[in-house]
DNA sequence: GCAAAAGTAGTAATCATTACTGTTATTGTT
DNA sequence: AACAATAACAGTAATGATTACTACTTTTGC
């Protein structure tokens, strides 16, 4: 019941807050095992597990069927490129307020919303045009 | 290449339609048994992946890990009440404006957003104050 | 230093989904 | 109506992310 400290688990912690990436379970796997050749994945699964129940890291479900994990637990929205698939952190104002739009004709109780933006990241956009010119 | 008529299509475009339900790839497969008990679930799941790359229906990854299927493409919102799973249309204004608060400061280009809400479903909420009314 | 309990590595199992394969149904053309 | 081309199917095997299990290792309070 009580939590033990665990070397793994501080590797796994320090890992994910020194990235601004969201990197996957096997991201996070793949990286320690530079570094720590013998971590299993189902150590890295299971306390990723513990640290998102306990608040300490975010589990964020993208859309693309894998779960990624974020260490900025404050309250901030993402973008995924449709492109190439990475997470981006957004530096937008709070949009919280939709949920009170939700609440309306709603017979239940709304305690809050996940909202991701999709498009395309800025290095794709720039692929994009780059393709385009050579063609021309 | 050519779209080939398929009865099993058909079937499963219409439970579809007949249900304000999102089911999932599984609760499609099992009900269509009950009329067509050699349905396979291949078939079900390429059928559901075919109607939704031609637009007719629309995907839902709501977070569970698990894809539900929604009939209805017409733009609006879903909630997904974190006690019991079920998923529900909201009945809300269009909230499409928040693209471009979070297209400020953002290099790339957005697109659009997906967005659910969470709380407690009507069915929940008056079972939960059921259930705190009794302990009373 | 020791015992209780939490954590781990390694592997097996699970679950949703996709791929494969030999057969069946549809469709445009005689 | 019969035919050939090919899309679609049923049934099954394979995949990939995640979880469960088990025997061994660390941590921790005394």
């Amino acid at each position: 019941m009580a939590l033990k400290y665990s070397r793994q688990r501080e590797v796994i912690k320090a890992f994910l807050y020194n990235t601004d990436k969201h990197p996957t379970a096997d991201d996070v796997y793949v990286n320690i095992r530079k570094q720590y050749p013998n971590i299993s994945l189902g150590t890295v699964y299971r306390n990723l597990t513990l640290l998102s129940d306990m608040g300490e890291i975010k589990r964020l479900r993208v859309g693309d069927g894998i779960d990624h994990f974020d260490a900025d637990t404050s309250p901030h929205n993402h973008f995924i490129c449709s492109e190439c698939g990475c997470v981006i952190d957004l530096k937008m104002e709070n949009i919280d307020y939709i949920t009170e739009a939700a609440s309306k004709n709603f017979g239940g109780q709304i305690v809050g919303h996940t909202t991701y933006f999709y498009g395309y990241c800025e290095d794709c956009c720039n692929e994009l045009q780059a393709f385009v010119q050579q063609a021309n």
